[in-house]
DNA sequence: CATGAATGAGCATTCATTCAT
DNA sequence: CATGAATGAATGCTCATTCAT
């Protein structure tokens, strides 16, 4: 443990609480989660959340930025390593598709709980889903700019389209359960459609 | 009354119910739609829902099973006159895209509840989606054994990165109730992209 | 079938809604049998029952009205041919017992509806159920008049002992399902105690 | 706040319950009462009853168990200061009458819901009752061990017998209202006959 | 008379949220 | 800060009753 868990006692039980959300989510879903069985997950007392997220709904969009920010701090960390556009294009598939083998909650959560909320927590924009449609689709700016990829496509929809490629394949393999060796293959695949895909010619 | 009135008065009940369910749900999504609201919206007694369908859960269910097997039986028959693979996949890029237009509710319905659904009611396996999945395979499994397609890449998986490529998209659409012309020129980018990227070389 | 039957069909559908009743509520007590139950039962269409009685209530009363004034005809018939008051309270008893081997659903319908209704409908005073204790009580007035029993006793308490005790045995033996010898060792055991205890001495 | 309101607060609201029901339910009978009603009565709020009982169904079984052991308990009291199978026959038919003067919510609840209840909820054996149908037949047990009963009646049937009795005058008082001497008399009068009809000869 | 589809008032139960301790 | 007992608004579903055919 670091020394922010200690001086940071607050800090630490509403960690705690995410990921009693995250599991809970996870497992039977937002609307079919009881703000009780987040925090026997949690280890706090049910008002205790309420010192930490003002609702159900702002747990829900607190979790959304958390992780989506680790998420995309990860790749943006695995990203800068990386040189060339189309190696750039595996390495976020690939690391897309590892949610299912290093974070299945994670993965679950976001497949299924994304759409849903985004939709009706109304004012909620999600704006770290953005974030990660926006690195997509300069994933394909790059690319474009660099001549690399074709230039008669919308960089804001080949991201959608990435995005959404990705996100059922997500969704296959956290149900499925499939073994690692399989990300692999799949990442292969996938990347080889998009990279031939987008080549200039 | 009209002939019509006497040939499927219970059918006819039956379809405004499943139409005031998809309306409703499109706008509120299943969890915020009381049944109350489904059947004031279908011009019924709440109590008439039940003679229906079993329970609220039943309601969902059936109406996937109902719009699907229009979704594909539609997919089916305009593909039905087409030949040569890429232009097979460009209508069923098409088609799904125009969903936007033409049955908006069933647009966002598809998109938003899908996953939930599959979920959360447990043994519910959602045939008649697996069945659209199939469809699109089996377009490039014809590809694969034309020689138009490489053979490098699983049907299976392809079918699932097309499906989240289209349903992702047709979830841009949907919100952004974009104009009848960009569906036209979206088409052709993604399909480019498909086809370009599955081309055997 | 008596000409009566082909006259009246009436009269006979209604009977078979109060059989219907009979069974149902015997099965599954008044509030727990639905109308709809009782229909299928009778073979009839539920709208039908509200041709021959106002309501539920009514149903359940007119049942009484009418099974009531069987078992009192029935109990006044077989009493016409007994002479000596023990052996008429020896007869009443044995008739009581053996409800729960004739009319096993008769007798869990009295046992255990019996209370609850003259209860609960209000301005229903529940006059068949009053006769039969006042046949009760006219056996132990006879015994007084003729010198036969003790005067010490008021007849209308012992009407409601008399019963009492033979409706909780009889709810004994509906339940048990005991075969038939019990009923005669049963009827002698109860006989005795009562007329012992009544005796003039 | 007294010390005795941190001793057993909950248990105290339990008991408000409890006896909200009891007043509910003698007043209006069990399925005519509203959970709400029940809530009113003992001045909490409607879902703070299902902190303490499962379901209504809980909530009546649960009264049947507390009462039920109440008038055991007070019976047992009763009867361990007195000598004598007669006497305590007699007490025991007096401390039953005397519910309807002292407790005539619980008579009335007793007489009228006791029976509904071993048939309807169905796993439900209703022990507490037969615990008192015990104590009433080893009364007579007792009564033939020490040779001041007749043998030839079973224990078993003849405590049907009283408790029948006993519960039909209960009923006959409960609702009739009859004023405190009349219970003597009646004890009197209805002890004389079981006496006398059990007695040795 | 008979039907049974339709009605809609009614009710048990849940669960997010609060607040006294 | 933390607790968890208490709250009470909210809702899916039932079923006695009606009435057009």
């Amino acid at each position: 443990m670091s020394q922010a868990d200690k001086s940071r006692p607050a800090t630490d039980k509403r960690e705690r609480i995410l990921d009693g959300a995250l599991k809970a989510f996870a497992r039977k879903g937002f609307y079919n989660t009881k703000v009780s069985e987040i925090a026997s997950e949690a280890g706090v007392a049910d008002g205790t959340i309420y010192l930490y997220f003002k609702s159900k709904d702002d747990l829900l969009i607190s979790l959304f930025e958390d992780r989506m920010e680790w998420v995309i701090d990860r790749l943006n960390t695995e990203l800068s390593t990386v040189a060339g556009v189309e190696e750039r294009l595996r390495r976020a598939v690939e690391l897309h598709f590892q949610l299912a083998i290093e974070e299945p909650d994670l993965a679950e959560f976001i497949t299924v709980e994304l759409r849903q909320s985004s939709k009706f927590m109304k004012e909620y924009k999600n704006p770290k889903f953005l974030d990660y449609l926006k690195l997509l689709e300069s994933l394909v700016e790059d690319g474009q700019e660099q001549g690399a990829f074709r230039l008669d496509v919308e960089p804001r929809l080949l991201g959608r389209v990435i995005f959404g490629a990705l996100d059922e394949v997500l969704l296959l393999l956290t149900f499925s359960r499939s073994p690692n060796r399989d990300v692999v293959e799949m990442t292969r695949q996938v990347t080889n459609i998009f990279i031939d895909g987008l080549r200039a010619r």
